[in-house]
DNA sequence: CGTTAAATTGACGAATCTCAATGCACGTGG
DNA sequence: CCACGTGCATTGAGATTCGTCAATTTAACG
């Protein structure tokens, strides 16, 4: 609520379009608050009183039911999280923790809601934004349905090779009990994947791992846009 | 193109708060075509030239991947499909078939833009209906990562039970193996499933399904409306 | 009826989870 | 600096879930 608009918020794709008439209104109610890690900030079914906005960090998606628990998806900076229950007013469908030390911006569900209505640019960025996630959670379906847990690692693995510009090693960049969980496995699962992946060229020493044969590796992956891709 | 303005799709919520100007002008380049049953309209990867309202009939909306299909979804009139591949101008991340005989109406992608730019009911009726779809697609990860098929399959059960009012006994609305197909399972599997849920009390016969004992189902299946429940 | 596709059943194997034990890193306090 | 927690990762053994293949039964429809 004080002078600063959070420029790194504004910058956001979401925010980019509207008039700063607009944007001054969406932040008046705002506040941007510092956690430390592992901390707890939404509990599945709460109402969505805020949209939220990572803006340094990282953030756990993730869902229990029935005693077990699953990470649905990793937030990372800069982007927004729960958009859909905040344009719905409805209650969250994932809890949320976060994983590092993080800043998030917390704007009033309802401020988001009106502004909407007031600036066609916002709402323009709020549907693209919307559409986005929506083909994200249509790929991690198809992935979690049509593949096994190999493969699914396979395709992570080329997935942050690409990350990385296509460079043949890499750091993880989750703790491999999140990985598995990201998954859809149990960690240990993971480490016998992991060995497994050794016959297509895959080496993988404590977070470090190093891709010897992409041909094969790819061959045996089969990555598609259609599934793999976070841009399109 | 003709005189007709589809009423059907005209009170969609989806169209229901534009003005009648836009809504025809939407509606211009528009056309309704009636497909037989098993007819593919899209295959994933095509350009999303038009946005599809179903207006009777079912669709199946499935994606495949190394010699492999699973069902997504299963679209029921009156409603829309791949809105989101419309809004962001992108692939078709699933294809679609009819599965009986369907009556569809096909909208120009670039209409749709071009309106919602102008529209501000017809944007913010984009942005809600988006967002449940998200939220829908939501549930399903969870449904998948969190639950076993046997346990899956008695919360759909539950499911059906409620959309006919909570009835004991009711019809399947679909053939067993597309329901295996969009539960994630074999069709040899979900035989199997319907055979262990008689220890809940659960008879089928054929498409007939009857639920001798609620408790007990409800006792193993523990339904939640952050999974389960279609509104929300 | 006869043809076709779906559904079921059985036998088997692969994929995955659970439980328990061990190993390994990292940090704290002595 | 080292002992010792603590938590994550790994490994092994065994059970469970689930998929595959083949054969059979059932249902649907001309």
């Amino acid at each position: 609520m004080p002078d600063s608009t959070f420029p790194e918020v504004r910058s956001l794709d979401l925010f980019a379009d509207m008039s700063d008439e607009n944007y001054a209104k969406l932040m008046r109610g705002a506040y941007l608050q510092t956690f430390p890690p592992h901390v707890d900030l939404i509990g599945e079914g709460e109402d969505a009183d805020f949209l939220h906005v990572l803006v340094s960090g990282a953030v756990d998606l993730f869902s229990s039911w029935s005693n077990r628990e699953t990470s649905v998806m990793i937030v990372k900076p800069v982007s927004t999280f729960i958009l859909a229950a905040t344009i719905r007013d409805a209650r969250y469908l994932m809890s949320a923790r976060t994983m590092e030390k993080s800043r998030i911006v917390m704007i009033p569900s309802q401020d988001v809601r009106a502004i909407f209505d007031l600036d066609a640019g916002f709402a323009r960025a709020v549907v693209v934004e919307l559409a986005a996630c929506y083909r994200s959670v249509i790929k991690t379906t198809k992935n979690l349905k049509l593949r096994t847990a190999l493969e699914r690692l396979a395709n992570y693995l080329l997935s942050r090779s690409q990350d990385h510009d296509g460079a043949l090693n890499f750091v993880l960049d989750l703790e491999k009990r999140q990985l598995a969980s990201v998954l859809g496995m149990t960690p240990e699962n993971l480490s016998r994947a992991f060995k497994a992946l050794q016959a297509y060229g895959v080496q993988v020493n404590g977070e470090n791992v190093v891709i010897n044969n992409m041909d094969d590796l790819q061959t045996f992956a089969k990555p598609t846009s259609l599934i793999d891709d976070n841009r399109t």
